[in-house]
DNA sequence: TAAGATTGAACTCTCAATCTTA
DNA sequence: TAAGATTGAGAGTTCAATCTTA
């Protein structure tokens, strides 16, 4: 989703992807997700939440709403409401799976596609005109370091400890 | 206060204070924060917004409710709240300026600094745990990489474009 | 019983309007 | 008028309890 606008290796794919990993994993707001958390991007009004379910809806294809939760780190129930949202707006559909009607089969609307799309390209260029402003040394030891720490949260979330703290759900 | 229990230079205070700065412009939940949004950090019940306020009071010993909702990166609004629930728990003290009383003097009560630097010593003490976890050429990489995003951060929070998007506030 | 999804209450936050002191 | 702080409404989130299908 997000390397649509990208060229060959300027700003450096691999920098850009690890970016928008630690992103989803760690940040909801602030410097790298502006103008808003619940505000304009790409001249779309939608949510970071929003925004990233698009993301990953277009990555994936078809979700249940579980499964979209567990990629986003969100709770089942937010995503409930959040999935059911977007139908509303016309960017999803929730149909029940055919062998088993407890699960939602989530996919992207033509139009969910596109907002994803522009979405997608907004936030690549914005992060591009950023890392434009570090040095080209200071880029590539973001790309090693963030990568690198991106692993290490990734390999954490799914420690017995970590898991044992959060045992509340399912 | 991070800095509590560092040694000399084992992750590197550098880029300890680099990920922190990166923490509160730009994350409020998730990976670099747990165990959750509004848990335990070293067995204190304590919102993140709260335990950011209790690390800038502690810095800077007196400020305005306006003068931390800038360094939180929150809405004055938010802040007013913020700072009632934490006189209501004992942490800091709400005294009118002498000078000019529409102007509070907030600063921490002694409550309130212990329970500061607790929360600094475990902030830093599971960081230094992930941290342990990269290879040292990656620790190294990271510390020039996250450095430099910050500094491009901040000079971007700071910019004309960015200024005039959220020009509601103030 | 179990697994997926939903609902209700409470919390944090923003935005806009208002109160208070100067 | 202006500057600091507060209040009210609404959005997004978690947690716990419940509904629904298997």
């Amino acid at each position: 989703l997000y390397k649509a606008t990208l060229g060959s290796d300027e700003p450096s794919a691999v920098l850009q992807d690890a970016l928008h990993r630690l992103l989803r994993q760690v940040v909801r707001t602030g410097g790298l997700l502006e103008p808003h958390p619940a505000h304009q991007h790409a001249g779309i009004e939608l949510s970071i939440s929003e925004a990233f379910a698009l993301g990953e809806l277009s990555e994936a294809d078809i979700l249940s709403q579980q499964e979209l939760a567990a990629r986003l780190g969100l709770e089942k129930s937010t995503v409930s409401r959040l999935a059911a949202g977007m139908e509303a707006r016309g960017w999803l559909s929730r149909r029940r799976a055919p062998g088993n009607r407890r699960f939602y089969e989530l996919s992207l609307t033509k139009q969910g596609q596109q907002v994803a799309r522009r979405f997608g390209e907004d936030l690549t260029s914005r992060h591009a005109r950023l890392l434009a402003l570090l040095t080209p040394q200071e880029r590539r030891a973001l790309e090693v370091g963030v990568t690198g720490l991106v692993r290490v949260i990734e390999s954490h979330l799914d420690s017995p400890e970590h898991r044992a703290v959060h045992e509340t759900d399912g």
